[in-house]
DNA sequence: CTGACCGTCGGGGAAATCCCCTATGTCAAA
DNA sequence: TTTGACATAGGGGATTTCCCCGACGGTCAG
């Protein structure tokens, strides 16, 4: 019987998957925390052979923290990451740290249930839209490679902020003293460096680098 | 019976809701949409009697257009908006577009189910958390602040969040299934009533009033 | 019934854009 | 020194937008 703590500030996300989890016949939930520190408090004294634990929860410390915290505390515990955005740092941040998993709560149920069965037992489990960015972390490492628009001057991410922001060649011409032709000439070079197409794709890049506060 | 559509783009939590709901006696769960288009796709066609709407959704529109459309195609239908920010501008685009009630991701079950039944009676829900920002809605009203959203229609909305987003006006037409020429028309009618006169001001208030998600 | 929106579409001409090239000067790294 | 990245800029032609118009059926309230 694999044991589990959920960590969660989601109420219905929480009992949910409870009721989920109680539904398999090999699992069985022995704690919900809303909190990383509460979740940690947890992972001591109960001992879990799973803990399923959400990155972001709105009070107290990050997910990741708590990761690292109960890892340190209880290595026999297995630590699976729940969160609802796909982001690089989190998850290479997650599996430093010692985390077991790394899944989107945007998975089906039956890869989730996989996924707790795979870190009890021992494994690791990715789920699989994320494998890409550790294999880009991988090779990070060795090569030195940056992150895509770490690869963009600032001239050009400074344009492209513009280009998101809705302002027409013309007038980030205006705004920066410099022709229309140039700006054109840093937008499909921009581009090109993105491997994006069209404007649209520029300004949900431009959304997810939060390059466009507010 | 209530039926109920539910839409999140996060499976553990729809399939974990579809449990919890389909324990409760008085309700059902007719459906499960992933993005906003495919619930406004069902509503349309099972009529439910509620829908449980994310505000965030990964693909496509912002749940809050979702919302205006599907009150706009189906009245009777009644929208339950679901979110784990609580801002204040999102609650108050969502009253304004037709939504029945708001409430927070990590809201107790029972409150959740008390919601639904609310919403379904008729009855207007606002979590507790939520409803200082309807208070100060209220009394801002008066301001100038008020003349802006209230004014346009959901249709429009659909289209400012698209022309936000960096869609040229044959790309909306032809996503919308309308004529470049309409989209046209949408665009200064936008502008008119917000009173703005440039595509960066229509970004920016997309950004503002949280039409993009990011 | 009569406005007042709403959603849809069109013409026409000026303006801006997109997309394909090429090109120059600078500066730093290999 | 050669190479390459960066910032800058242009030509030319095809496409799209922009900005003025007007229009028509539908719905809903007064």
């Amino acid at each position: 019987m694999i044991e589990i703590v959920i960590a969660d500030d989601h109420h219905i996300l929480t009992k949910g998957l409870e009721m989920l989890i109680g539904a398999q016949s090999d699992m069985k939930v022995i704690g919900i925390a809303e909190s990383g520190e509460e979740a940690f408090e947890m992972a001591v004294r109960l001992h879990p052979d799973v803990v399923l634990l959400d990155v972001n929860m709105k009070f107290g410390e990050s997910g990741l923290v708590t990761a690292g915290r109960i890892h340190d505390a209880c290595p026999e515990t297995r630590i699976l990451m729940l969160t609802s955005q796909n982001e690089r740092e989190s998850l290479l941040y997650a599996i430093q740290v010692g985390a077991a998993g790394y899944v989107l709560k945007d998975v089906q149920v039956e890869e989730l249930m996989a996924a707790i069965r795979a870190v009890s037992e021992g494994s690791v489990y990715v789920c699989r839209e994320m494998v890409p960015y550790l294999v880009q972390g991988f090779i990070n490492r060795h090569s030195e490679d940056e992150d895509s628009y770490l690869k963009l001057s600032s001239r050009e991410v400074q344009i492209l902020t513009l280009i998101a922001r809705g302002y027409g060649n013309k007038e980030i011409g205006e705004r920066l003293f410099i022709s229309v032709k140039t700006v054109e000439s840093y937008k499909s070079k921009i581009m090109n460096k993105l491997g994006l197409k069209s404007r649209p794709e520029l300004v949900e890049y431009a959304l997810k680098k939060r390059l466009l506060r507010f």
